[in-house]
RNA sequence: GGGCCGUUAGCUCAGUCGGUAGAGCAUCUGACUUUUAAUCAGGUGGUCGCAGGUUCGAUCCCUGCACGGCCCA
């Protein structure tokens, strides 16, 4: 934004001069300033130490940052200098250095410049740990003015698009990446250690599968073949099971063609995680045990407060039926009425809700529950129980096989997880795979294309075994507080700003 | 896709019941050798998101568009 302004504006033509009289007198860009220490490791260090002893000591460090804000009284100054570790601050005397640094380089700093700096520790009047600087060099002239030093960078749009902006400003923001890395690196590590493989996948495809998602489309030219970007890894997974890997998991990026919102980038970050010889129970269990180890390892507590909200990974997940958790929401509504169509639909119209006639008990049991359940749905909760119709991977359950043995985790009122026995019968598979096409055809673009490999795959045996799903960037917002998905991509999808 | 709100200096924000705009920070000049939202004095800086319309005159009113935020579908 406003970018075609800056290039012209006064500040930063001031900034230009500078660069180019620092060309014409040498390397302005160069890279031979090595530093031995950091910010936040000479506070640990020194900051409880007594300013004689710093004295008698005549400590010597070369530190390299980002000039974040100035002082300058007369012929002494201060400034604070951020690294990747935080700040710290520096004190520039014109008599204690070399004739003609303080006034040629030190005051001709612009604030976001990078120097290195070398110097003694001392303290301040104030207590504050400081380096006395010795000499002093400037590394990287910076030509465009930083966000003010106390509001700070706080424009929405500005943060995401200019992400580097953002985290050079708002410490807060690097935080949530850092975190967003320790996330990713616990939940591998959580997997790694109970035997999983990790395995990559194409997210090229010519058949996209694993879940009712529209994909996106792209064209491989030498083979003139349209390909599409995966919209899951799951059947990839069970591909190597039946190859004889027995657990699984691949950790990446998915494409979904669908819109933007806070809980919703077209691409994103999923965890999918198949084992030989369990069930969606056992996965229930894995999947509780993982989001709550991950959680206290990256956040060192079990409470967590999202949006205002407590959210307490440490105790049981609650376990609910849809029936059960619909019949909760809808007081007038009984357990037998959860299988009765007509009770369903005339409660559903009761509430304003349109639902078409011939509807199955499954698909309004579904409806009510996103309607009048979901986002009520807080702490973390299993819900059971989905209909087959909605599940075309998912294993029947064998006392009601037009149910499936899924689960999905709902938490902060949004779902973060899914998983379920898979189904490992070849003529159901093939026969689920031939309804999703005629849906297909019937206009739903989120139905799935008939995989015939997949079905071969089954045909030669695929173990049973139970398969889970996790919004990484999800959990990544709870485990943050932060209310967007954009606030834990770094670089979240914009729509391209207008041309000037 | 619909509704509401926003878009003014590099940043954070005021403002004009229609007469082409202000503050703080930043920047520039001067003073100042332990400051830390440094301080003091003075100055520079704007296509008021874009395009139309109404009007003698629009940053302000109207319409459309773009981008963003929130809510809904």
């Amino acid at each position: 934004m406003n970018q075609k302004n800056e290039s012209g504006s006064e500040q930063v033509a001031q900034r230009r001069a500078k660069l180019k009289a620092l060309r014409e007198s040498g390397n302005a860009f160069p890279n031979d300033f090595r530093r031995d220490a950091e910010a936040a490791e000479l506070l640990a260090q020194y900051n409880e130490a007594e300013s004689e002893a710093l004295e008698s000591q005549q400590i010597e460090v070369h530190i390299a940052g980002r000039l974040m804000s100035r002082r300058v009284m007369g012929k002494a100054g201060f400034a604070h200098v951020r690294d990747e570790s935080g700040d710290i601050q520096i004190y520039a005397q014109r008599d204690a250095l070399a004739e003609g640094v303080y006034n040629s380089v030190f005051k001709k700093l612009d604030i976001g410049d990078i120097v290195g700096v070398s110097g003694v520790l001392f303290k301040t009047r104030t207590g504050e740990l400081t380096v006395n600087v010795r000499s002093l060099r400037l590394l990287v002239k910076s030509l465009h003015p930083l966000p003010e030093k106390y509001h700070g960078l706080t424009d929405i749009e500005t943060r995401y698009r200019r992400r580097y902006l953002d985290l050079l400003i708002n410490q807060e923001s690097r935080e949530v990446f850092r975190k967003r890395a320790a996330t990713v690196r616990a939940l591998r590590r959580f997997l790694d250690q109970r035997g999983y493989l990790e395995i990559e996948s194409p997210i090229m495809q010519s058949i996209p599968g694993g879940a009712n998602a529209r994909p996106f489309v792209t064209h491989h030219h030498a083979l003139d073949v349209d390909l599409y970007l995966r919209v899951a890894q799951e059947l990839a997974i069970k591909r190597c099971l039946v190859g004889g890997f027995e657990k699984v998991y691949e950790l990446n990026r998915n494409f979904r063609n669908e819109g933007l919102s806070a809980q919703h980038n077209p691409e994103f970050t999923m965890l999918e995680y198949n084992e030989a010889y369990v069930d969606f129970v056992d996965y229930m269990n894995l999947t509780e045990e993982m989001l709550r180890q991950v959680a206290g390892e990256v956040t060192g507590k079990t409470a967590l407060r999202y949006q205002g909200e407590q959210i307490d990974f440490s105790r049981p997940f609650a376990r609910l039926s849809m029936a059960e958790a619909v019949c909760q929401h809808n007081g007038s509504l009984s357990i037998d009425h959860c299988s009765d169509p007509e009770a369903l639909a005339s409660h559903a119209r009761s509430m304003g809700l349109e639902v078409p006639e011939g509807w199955t008990a499954g698909e309004l049991l579904l409806e009510l529950f996103e309607e009048t359940v979901e986002s009520k749905l807080i702490s973390p909760t299993f819900i059971t129980g989905y209909p087959a119709a909605v599940s075309p991977l998912s294993r029947r359950q064998e006392a009601n096989p037009d149910f499936t043995d899924r689960f999905e985790l709902f938490v902060a009122g949004r779902e973060l997880a899914n998983g379920f026995s898979e189904l490992n019968d070849p003529e159901d598979q093939a026969q689920r795979f031939r309804e999703q096409v005629k849906s297909k055809t019937q206009g739903n673009q989120e139905a799935m294309f008939y995989d015939a490999d997949y079905v071969t795959a089954l045909e030669y045996g695929l173990p049973p075994n139970a398969g889970g799903g996790l919004g990484v960037d999800r959990y990544v917002m709870i485990l943050t507080d932060s209310p967007s998905i954009r606030d834990v991509l770094l670089f979240p999808h914009m729509r391209p700003e207008a041309a000037d």
